[in-house]
DNA sequence: TTGTTTATACGAATTTGATCGTATATTCGG
DNA sequence: CCGAATATACGATCAAATTCGTATAAACAA
């Protein structure tokens, strides 16, 4: 079995990444395009890491045409639960219900969002 | 008002905080025998490693005796507070419930826990 | 057709983090 | 007192991430 290590990708591969598990396909301008409204780059800057990043496996491309194609090749859910879990480490000790217990108190979700936790909590504590 | 910008500490810089967080008070030596038990570095790399946090501000240390005391000079709960707004920034989108169920639903949490949680989550509510 | 725009490729410079060797000073054991 | 152990300082190297300039080719507009 090809045992697919991990591959923890950098802040900014991750701003892109978000982008592309958004938009599903894009070019490199669309992500650039995004991408320039929160920062400060070139656009041959936005392709070359994206040209690495499909080195590296973390994007898959369409070359077919001159102008290519695309898209994240690493799921977003396993992507989030690798990176939170090491920051569970890194961060908070493994102590996982700290972590949820500054999120909570920290960030403000509301009524709804309460409810959907409030319905996994009943879950977990069956 | 001296607005002290915030540093954001290396992997390896968070490894020695969680060190000094835990113990307070400690030299070099100290530092370096509980790092070295998940970590293969030599002892001069992790002198370097604390000098530059005393720099950058990190730490702060005595160096009124031959052998250097140091502690942590940033508060463990505004660090954790501040990257965890990071990572629900660049991996949930701002999307702070997201990052607790996955957080509650991957990493198991034991019934005394899942009341805190509980009791943090009834006053959200009101 | 011809000049402008738009694309990728590629290489190089820069920055930052991490690692370690060596120099030098101090302390300690005997 | 003297050699071994232990401490800090400092500079150099290495790798990874980021940035961008330039070359070149394709598409487009007039």
């Amino acid at each position: 079995m090809a045992t697919t290590k991990f591959l923890k990708p950098t802040e900014s591969e991750l701003e892109i990444l978000q982008i592309l598990w958004t938009k599903g396909l894009a070019t490199v301008r669309e992500v650039h395009e995004v991408l320039s409204k929160t920062k400060d780059a070139g656009y041959t800057t936005t392709l070359k890491l994206m040209q690495i990043m499909n080195e590296k496996g973390l994007v898959k491309r369409d070359d077919s045409m001159r102008t290519h194609i695309y898209q994240a090749s690493v799921n977003k859910e396993k992507t989030q639960k690798h990176l939170l879990g090491k920051m569970i480490d890194s961060l908070f000790g493994g102590n996982t219900t700290q972590l949820v217990m500054q999120a909570l108190g920290e960030h403000k979700a509301n009524p709804e969002e309460l409810q959907k936790i409030q319905e996994l909590l009943n879950e977990l504590k069956k």
